[in-house]
RNA sequence: GGAGAGGUGGCUGAGUGGUUGAAAGCGGCGGUCUUGAAAACCGUUAUGGACCGUAAGGUUCAUCUAGAGUUCGAAUCUCUACCUCUCCGCCA
């Protein structure tokens, strides 16, 4: 969220953002003559608490005294009536203000390209594109062949669009998230955290996913609660309504949960195989940083995911996110797209993201700085890195002529020793 | 699910209708002392908004989980919601 002063004082500024996103459905004018109209309503109000707070002190000035103080209780009853009036109107304002103001999106930062999707920026690109002596496999050929996911009968118990994994499938999935949190955490300074899969509204209004994403929420019939997209929502809101110690910061998490997400919309694209499932699971890292620091920070966060791809060996290509393809919240992002030589695709395996102190004014996340003020934090997130679609890049990057996926040597601890999927293993 | 207790500042915790924005302690900051540190002592220390001022600062309003109500006046009384704790029940 934007703090609305800063909108009084930088309209403008809100206005050529909103633009730079493609986004016409905010009324700014309307908004700031709403806040205006607030202002007027909110001085005369004062005015006249002002006015109520001195009587009531000469009132029990008066009690003090033992005198009859009924003239002047008198008199306060209409001054009082004045003001439940003005507070009424206030009142009718304030939620009109805030549907707004909270579907106002983050100004991107001045580096970022300004413009649709096409004006994405290679930044750049690591690792060799793999070739082939013979035709490679996509992934749905090679775990069916494998037998190590069944999309059949994911479809059959709960839906089209869940997956089951299954032998070696199951147990690399387990192996690639136990390998990278144990990488974010013993080599690259992340806490680890194992949060709920189920979070409240506040919660997910704190990171942004509400009001605006709703439908692309899964949400519970007999509780405000919704199934998390991301481990950034419970991690960040960790500290939701706190005020964190500045020698404390930066404070680094990585968790690893499963993500759903509805996709609501997004049918008959991708809908194949592991690239766009409801069900997936991901490493996340979420920071909560200094706003010094944020810009760093999101460099440094970007190397950590970019790490993963490296050890594996997935070519991979950075992407900087133009301003028409920023989500929400965030002010600057980057992408990580991986290789997967069976589809021929990049696929996005993480996304990295400096959120600046929008998350942080939702969910009221500050810290005491050393010179004892109070202010927000910056918070950052990115992938590091999700699960399904680094399966896919394994699967296609690592296959051979045989039919065998090879499993990096780096993964082979993981796994009991194992070299190899042939698919004979049960 | 049943019964009870409770939600107060960065933290612990006092306060049950009238200078209480809120005692005390801890923590933080500044200082005295010290070669330096600790200890001790002294001082200081909520957040947000509006207005005035170049600024230092001043004036003022709001905020004791949230919302509604009673009252001239609410941290304090009433109602509702949410949350926490204790005991009982159920349960992996």
């Amino acid at each position: 969220m934007l703090d609305l002063k800063f909108i009084r004082d930088n309209s403008e500024v809100v206005r050529r953002a909103l633009i730079a996103r493609n986004i016409d459905n905010i009324d700014l004018d309307g908004l700031l003559a709403l806040d205006d109209k607030r202002r007027k309503f909110m001085h005369e109000l004062e005015t006249l608490r002002s006015k109520k707070n001195t009587a009531n002190d000469e009132i029990t000035k008066i009690l003090k005294e033992k005198k009859d103080p009924k003239e002047k209780i008198a008199a306060m009853k209409t001054i009082a009536a004045k003001i439940d009036d003005l507070e009424t109107k206030v009142k009718e304002l304030d939620p009109q203000i805030e549907s707004v103001l909270i579907r106002i999106p983050n100004i991107p930062h001045l580096s970022v390209p300004v413009g649709a999707p096409d004006k994405n920026k290679e930044v750049r690109r690591w690792g060799e594109l793999k070739t082939f002596d013979f035709k490679p496999k996509n992934h749905i050929e090679i775990a069916e062949s494998l037998d190590i996911i069944d999309f059949k009968r994911a479809t059959k118990i709960t839906g089209s669009n869940f997956i089951v994994y299954k032998k070696d499938g199951a147990r690399l999935e387990r192996a690639l998230y136990n390998f990278m949190l144990d990488i974010h955490t013993k080599e690259h300074g992340y806490t680890e955290i194992l949060p709920p899969y189920l979070v409240n509204r506040a919660s997910m209004t704190g990171t942004g996913q509400l009001p605006k994403m709703e439908e692309d929420m899964y949400k519970l019939k007999d509780e405000d609660y919704f199934l998390i997209p991301t481990a950034e929502v419970p991690v960040t809101n960790l500290h939701r309504d706190e005020v964190l110690k500045e020698e404390d910061l930066p404070i680094l998490y990585t968790a690893y949960t499963a993500c759903f997400r509805r996709e609501a919309g997004s049918y008959g694209k991708d809908t194949r195989g592991l690239v766009r499932v409801h069900q997936f699971d991901k490493v996340e890292l979420v920071k909560f940083v200094t706003p010094k620091a944020s810009y760093d920070e999101l460099e440094k966060l970007v190397g950590n995911a970019e790490r993963i791809l490296q050890i594996f060996n997935i070519p991979y290509r950075v992407i900087l996110l133009a301003s028409g393809d920023l989500s929400f919240a965030s002010s600057k992002c980057y992408d990580l797209e991986g290789y997967a030589p069976g589809m021929d695709k990049w696929l996005e395996i993480s996304s990295c993201s400096n959120f600046e102190d929008f998350q942080a004014r939702r969910a009221n996340i500050r810290y005491r700085g050393k010179d004892g003020k109070v202010n927000f934090v910056h918070t950052l997130n990115g992938s590091g890195v999700a699960l399904a679609r680094t399966m896919i890049a394994l699967l296609e990057n690592y296959q051979t002529k045989e039919g065998e996926v090879l499993i990096p040597e780096v993964l082979q601890p993981y796994m009991g020793g194992q070299k190899r999927i042939t698919g004979s293993i049960k």
